[in-house]
DNA sequence: GGTGTAAAGTGGTATCAAGTGGGTTTAGTA
DNA sequence: TACTAAACCCACTTGATACCACTTTACACC
């Protein structure tokens, strides 16, 4: 399971290391895609084959899935982890997330989220603060 | 599996090179279709009798249907890749979907799409932006 | 608690392939 | 036969990727 929080930075040829507590769980090959609140996801390869195939139950002709399956597949990656553990974020990505030199890596059980990583530190905190109302609402849900 | 976004251009003699990552999924020849949004499809030989086969169903009698088979097969042609992995973009199809110079690759899963550079930027600025809708769509497909 | 060792993270370099562009030949058409 | 256009060939430029080297941190052992 993939969880904790980690600061790398992405160079100027847009490589990124991964935490090397995430390796094993990778494998060789991940799938990068945007995901939500301006953060990229990094899927499992496995998890994102599950993903795909719900992806694709849907029809051509409708507009929302068109412009959906754009998002997710057009803005999707396969990117080959290297020899010693690093990734290569595509520029469109680097974009759309506002990734500059230093990023946080958070590990969410069974995907890693890649954040700018002030945006990640101000998310944090505004969480944080919500805390308590937050608990309660897990507690009404019963996860708690 | 075809994901991902490139640009590439489109020379004087209407020449297209298909992304490297696209090639081994393509084979020798594709077909080129209209599509919807203003840009054009890309399908492998293998997708393009499915969905020919899929056209076929639908009745005759029914006005829409004839209009929109019209519209597929009409508009379609099929393009031989060069050695290189290039293809031919004809004349009224580059100006169907506006294709100047400057085009964007988009990979969607099972077909290519191509665009306009500019109109895919805006295109995918309001997409975006539609982000309760795509936390939606995600948590139908089982990412959240 | 300090020191040593190994691993993790970062940075640089060289090689090769992808993308682009031009020229020549061949085929099809008027 | 002349003209147009597609097919083929080749060459150049640029950017990606694999490889190597260094620095720093973390962990373990003394």
């Amino acid at each position: 399971m993939l969880i904790g929080e980690y600061t790398h930075t992405i160079d100027d040829k847009n490589r990124l290391s991964l935490p090397a507590k995430f390796r094993s769980e990778m494998g060789k090959k991940v799938v990068l895609t945007p995901g939500l609140d301006n953060c990229l996801f990094v899927f499992t390869t496995k998890q994102w084959s599950k993903i795909e195939e719900k992806l694709n139950q849907s029809s051509l002709l409708q507009a929302d899935n068109r412009s959906f399956n754009r998002f997710m597949f057009g803005g999707a990656v396969e990117a080959d982890i290297d020899a010693i553990g690093r990734i290569l974020v595509p520029d469109f990505l680097r974009e759309r997330a506002n990734l500059k030199s230093k990023v946080s890596l958070i590990g969410v059980s069974d995907r890693v989220e890649i954040w700018n990583d002030k945006a990640w530190s101000d998310y944090k905190k505004v969480v944080e603060k919500q805390a308590d109302s937050l608990a309660e609402k897990l507690g009404q849900v019963g996860v708690l």
